[in-house]
RNA sequence: GUCCCCAUCGUCUAGAGGCCUAGGACACCAGCCUUUCACGUUGGUAACACGGGUUCGAAUCCCGUUGGGGACGCCA
């Protein structure tokens, strides 16, 4: 049996997306007295299937005006991830009937993007610019059936037209001059925009699965241009046209579209269509609670992926933004897919939390398959010009299970994978050169001579500097610093057996020697 | 300005009237572990914005205030 959808979440709105009965299917709305199961001649019948049992269908609708930025991610794979719990499909459409500032790279980047976050759509992408046709098409037969109306007026006129209405404080809105005047009466050589008829009175109400019912009054909207005077659509218009079309089952976007819902509905009802269901999801602020942007740090999908974090950390971290599923913070793909339901997402914006990505991305390095890391690794590396052949790859794929038990990202892991990737003595950090004391180089010197002779298997030299250390009365840390200084340049490594091991016989005692120094004693 | 939405530790959140002395996670502090750094582990600091109701009882329901966000285009 399939899973209820959206059953009502808060107390108190019991019966909001009943099961059974179309009370939502044909909400009852100030502009039509339409009944329930009545065949309007408008495309659905008395007996239409139950929206419940018709299979599930999201879409992500970004503009390609830029790149994919992470709000834009939470809500694909919001749509994704609700889609996939119902064993339904999660398409993509690019909104890019805005011309002038819609480009191919935009349209790319989206796509990669997508891709890289395993959100990639289930159908090809539908492109907006390419329906034009159609939403012309829609918004002829609204006016043909009364239901919009040509207006004549100029853009100096609703520009005056706002002014004014700001002056006097009410809100700016089209005073509908032409919602009742004789086309015929308009000045010649005019085009006009066609306009949606809009109830004056009564109110929309819109019944969104995460907000739960949101209401206003009809006098509040006014009458929105569907097609513009240049024919080309509008917004509002083709995306109502495009849900329809792709049979969009379900609309999950961002809050700051939750006003422009009521607008929709408008078009929906006019037309007879069905609604969709709606879900808005709370938007992502920066840290400091103001919208997110680039002084924030990064914002971009793309730039996320180069500071080295991990697909399936962003996705998760997102996924826990805003949602949640009791004490759950680790929650693979899989089990999102599994446990996602729109009930349980917040109604609250929340902060982007650096801070907690990075340990989310920490876990998953610490679980990510060692071959693929390290494929990761030797790319940053050679972009970062630091040299490696076959043998430094090796060292790297070697050393992989130490190294990324201390790493958060991958920039970080190929930081500390550096000191493998090259030949010879590493730079020193600046801490690690004043750890080469006199007294540290002496005991290199002398530890070179104990350790030529030790057995180059990882368990060995462990054993090896525990008896040297031993034999020499000192710690164990007493050796490894220094050690780990001529083998790494830094403070910080992997345990030092491993290190060794790793770099091998020559390589290490090449290090070892560069920094050494017997002491005059 | 008008309309809409939101409000639990610094941050993400759990919380469906009594299971709440408000739980978890990140961050932070202290201890343990230890060959460094991480990891891990133990403990700690830290929140129901405010004011009124409703109720035997409210973080949970209602109203208001304050604060935050969003929308008001021939942009998307």
């Amino acid at each position: 049996m399939r899973p209820a959808i959206g059953q009502a979440k808060r107390k108190g709105e019991p019966g909001l997306f009943p099961a059974i009965g179309n009370a939502f299917l044909h909400p009852s709305h100030a502009c039509g007295s339409r009944g329930a199961g009545l065949d309007l001649g408008t495309g659905f019948t008395a007996d239409a299937p139950d929206r419940l049992e018709m299979t599930v269908r999201t879409r992500f609708a970004p503009s390609p005006t830029g790149f994919l930025h992470i709000g834009g991610a939470r809500t694909a794979l919001f749509n994704a991830l609700f889609a996939r719990h119902h064993g339904g499909a999660y398409l993509l459409r690019i909104e890019d009937t805005d011309r002038a500032r819609s480009t191919q790279e935009a349209v790319q980047q989206i796509l990669d993007s997508l891709e890289w976050l395993g959100l990639s759509p289930d159908e090809p992408p539908v492109f907006q610019s390419r329906r034009e046709a159609r939403h012309a098409e829609v918004a002829r037969e609204l006016l043909a059936r009364g239901h919009a109306y040509l207006a004549f007026d100029t853009p100096e006129e609703l520009v005056a037209m706002r002014e004014r209405a700001m002056r006097e404080g009410r809100p700016p809105r089209y005073d509908g001059g032409w919602r009742d005047r004789d086309p015929a009466s308009a000045p010649p050589g005019l085009k006009p925009a066609i306009r949606l008829k809009a109830p004056r009175e009564g109110e929309t109400v819109v019944k969104d699965l995460v907000q739960g019912e949101v209401r206003v009054g009809n006098a509040e909207l006014d009458d929105m241009i569907i097609l513009r005077s240049d024919g080309t659509p509008t917004y509002l218009h083709a995306v109502v046209v495009d849900d329809h079309d792709m049979a969009i089952t379900h609309v999950i976007r961002g809050d700051d579209h939750l006003t422009n819902t009521f607008r929709q509905c408008q078009i929906y009802d006019a037309m007879g269509w069905r609604r969709p269901y709606f879900a808005h999801i709370p938007l992502i602020h920066g840290p400091d609670g103001a919208k997110l942007s680039k002084r924030h740090g990064a914002v971009s999908v793309l730039e996320f992926r180069e500071q080295g974090f991990l697909p399936e950390a962003v996705c998760n971290y997102l996924l826990r933004l805003g949602w949640g599923h009791g004490d759950e913070e680790f929650v693979p793909r899989e089990r999102a897919i599994e446990l996602f339901d729109l009930k349980d997402v917040g109604r609250s914006a929340s902060r982007m939390d650096y801070a907690k990505l990075t340990h989310l991305n920490g876990q998953y390095l610490r679980q990510a398959d060692d071959a693929r890391l390290t494929q990761e690794v030797l790319e940053r590396l050679t972009r970062r010009g630091v040299l490696f052949g076959t043998r430094g790859a090796e060292r790297v794929e070697r050393l992989m299970p130490d190294l990324k038990e201390r790493a958060k990202t991958l920039e970080e892991l190929a930081g500390s994978a550096a000191f493998a990737a090259t030949e010879g003595p590493p730079m020193l950090e600046p801490k690690a050169a004043a750890a080469l004391t006199p007294e540290a180089r002496a005991r290199l010197a002398d530890l070179a001579q104990f350790l030529n002779n030790a057995p180059w298997e990882r368990a060995d030299l462990e054993s090896w500097l525990r008896d040297y250390a031993e034999v020499k009365g000192i710690k164990l840390g007493q050796v490894a610093q220094p050690l780990r200084v001529a083998l790494t340049g830094s403070l910080q490594s992997p345990p030092i057996d491993a290190v060794l091991w790793v770099l091998g016989r020559t390589e290490a005692m090449d290090r070892i020697l560069a920094v050494a120094e017997p002491s005059e004693a």
